[in-house]
DNA sequence: CATTGTGAACTTATTCACAGCC
DNA sequence: GGCTGTGAATAAGTTCACAATG
């Protein structure tokens, strides 16, 4: 099959794939089909079996999919059994939050080092992690050959922070703080807007539903 | 103007604008271009001017808009002067994280209501908001007109508590959680997925460039 | 004449409809 | 019969090109 350049919203999904089906291998399921995986996930089976069939054929009509096959697969081609290694920029409630997050632990993402700027934060140790000054980015980040960053750090201070990441030889950065940052453009940048995401989702509802009170 | 259904994406576009234009409006700029908006967000300038237009012709050739006339009709049309009233469940480390998150004051953001499973929890207070019993959630939601709920609870509390905040009254629900929940249909969710977010970020940068090291 | 506003072209993403297969 | 895989149709979203305008 040829390799085909995979959409970003595919690639999102295939990953909640690869998380679905890590659970249903640990029910002892062995076989699910494309209607089983939409009901998990949310999504369409339509949508689920187009997506699928980017990595090749792999499922078996009136039969499904082969749980552990399809994972395998799957993982190949998008992580290729690789560990994302993450360095975190802001040591404030969120980041340290994240730092203790139990998901990552379930996935291959490992946060390798922590930064933060103000010296009261500096050489404490939170969920197994040393805090490091940012003087000292580029040579831990080098060390422990993180490749993307978290910036949790208050608003004012990210574009310097996001510069320093990229500095540092970063490729990505996960944007927690309100405002875009600027950045070359071979460096990717995700943005969570936490507020957006809530006034977003409460536009949807008025939508939908009148209001009730306020 | 006829109202038009304005697409998802969209509103999150605009709330950036209006989140933009108060920065702007702060700094005592009272006009601004759709390039100079461009710029500030990652955005392109034409792009911009179509969201813009969808709420009608309110900038000015040659000149740009005002920056007060322009948030202000965008708040109108988005937000109705409403403040979003929020019920956080699960007061772990995430969910902490959010009760003291400053960037929600900024915003019309207003966490009313915290609920922990966690006896422990219950009658703590943080961030000046109290932790009731999740037994209390009907209640205290009406009382604080909670329309959305933040879901931060461990993964296999997810769906459970989520039935309680439908039952409960709320509207939309935003999931931390790394599962899929199920929901009747007029309530919204709105998955933040952590995981995925990290491991996208890393595919994409793997695509840009080779990968260096793991 | 720089800037907005917008129909049209294009691109991307999703859904449909059904062929193929065990 | 029940399931996958996929070309075609549709829908959604973005960009282009340029007319309109103070």
């Amino acid at each position: 099959m040829a390799i085909k350049q995979v959409p970003p919203r595919t690639i999102s999904r295939v990953l909640l794939y690869i998380r679905t089906l890590g659970n249903l291998i640990k029910d002892k399921k062995d076989r699910v089909s494309s209607q089983e995986l939409a009901s998990m996930t949310g999504l369409t089976d339509v949508q689920i079996r187009k997506d699928i069939s980017a990595f090749g054929r792999i499922g078996s009509p009136r039969i499904g999919y082969r749980t552990a096959e399809l994972k395998d697969t799957l993982e190949n081609f998008i992580l290729q059994k690789k560990v994302v290694h993450v360095a975190l920029f802001g040591v404030g409630n969120l980041g340290a939050a994240l730092l203790k997050y139990p998901g990552f632990r379930e996935e291959k993402i490992r946060i390798v080092a922590a930064f933060d700027i103000h010296p009261s934060k500096v050489g404490r140790e939170i969920s197994g992690i040393k805090v490091h000054s940012v003087d000292d980015a580029e040579e831990v980040i080098r060390r422990t050959c993180a490749v993307v960053g978290i910036l949790a750090v208050p608003e004012r201070e990210s574009q310097k922070v996001a510069d320093l990441m990229v500095a540092s030889g970063l490729r990505g950065i996960v944007n927690f703080s309100p405002v875009s940052i600027t950045v070359p453009p071979n460096v990717r940048v995700k943005n969570i807007d936490l507020g957006i995401e809530f006034i977003s989702l409460f536009c949807e509802t008025q939508r939908v539903h009148g209001s009730r009170c306020v």
